[in-house]
DNA sequence: TTTATATACATAGCTTTCTTATGTATGTAA
DNA sequence: TTACATACATAAGAAAGCTATGTATATAAA
């Protein structure tokens, strides 16, 4: 993988959808679930996943509750109502662009 | 529109990718063939593309040259050897990462 | 027993890459 | 003479990643 500059933009999207459809998560299994879907070729790095899910928790976006398993702490998220408001214009967004990028770079070449 | 935090990271292989089926584009002609392709729906700013052709040139991805037409200067690019041998590798990571973000964006609820 | 790996959180510092705003300059239409 | 289109460029700031590091527990391996 290395790094992954694509990334960007979309990993608050990814977070939102998993947790539309998993009720509640805590930030490892996060990283785990993506890699299970992805066959390991996308890898959150903590660095990126923490401060995300930080900023959507502060904006409103998903609230937590944390709870001792095996002795380790978990912080599990959930969608606000808010939160689940968003999930589907911002998959819409994603699916838009999508959609248009693929647009561009699957072109022919002009014919002139 | 609006701002597009999913551009980040695709815009070197747009341009890469447009440079490759039509051999030479000057930046303002960048921005107008992606608007015309993607319907309105992306808007490339000049702030983000020009410093991104500088960036590919200084890498010795593209090459320039400069034209007056109407008496207006025209700086053409196009693909080096070395950036031809780039794009498909290119467009191989944007198309995996697609796939890969469309499998967890449209992942059905697990079944629990 | 001590090292490595997995689980689980977090943050500081850095870099990349975008946005916004601004600037220069020419040509044409209102 | 004002506005818009064409055509380049860059500075300042923000956003959002990555790397590295740190804390802590549990378990498997050497």
């Amino acid at each position: 993988m290395s790094t992954n500059p694509l990334l960007k933009g979309t990993l608050q999207t990814i977070i939102l959808k998993l947790l539309e459809d998993n009720t509640q998560m805590y930030g490892y299994e996060i990283t785990q679930k993506v890699k299970e879907i992805t066959a390991g070729e996308i890898k959150l790095t903590e660095g990126a996943l923490y401060p995300a899910l930080h900023k959507l928790e502060a904006e409103g976006m998903l609230e937590t509750t944390t709870e001792i398993v095996d002795s380790r702490v978990r912080k599990y998220y959930r969608l606000t109502e808010q939160g689940g408001n968003e999930v589907s214009s911002k998959l819409d967004e994603a699916q838009a662009f999508i959609e248009q990028l693929q647009a561009i770079l699957s072109l022919k070449p002009a014919l002139k």
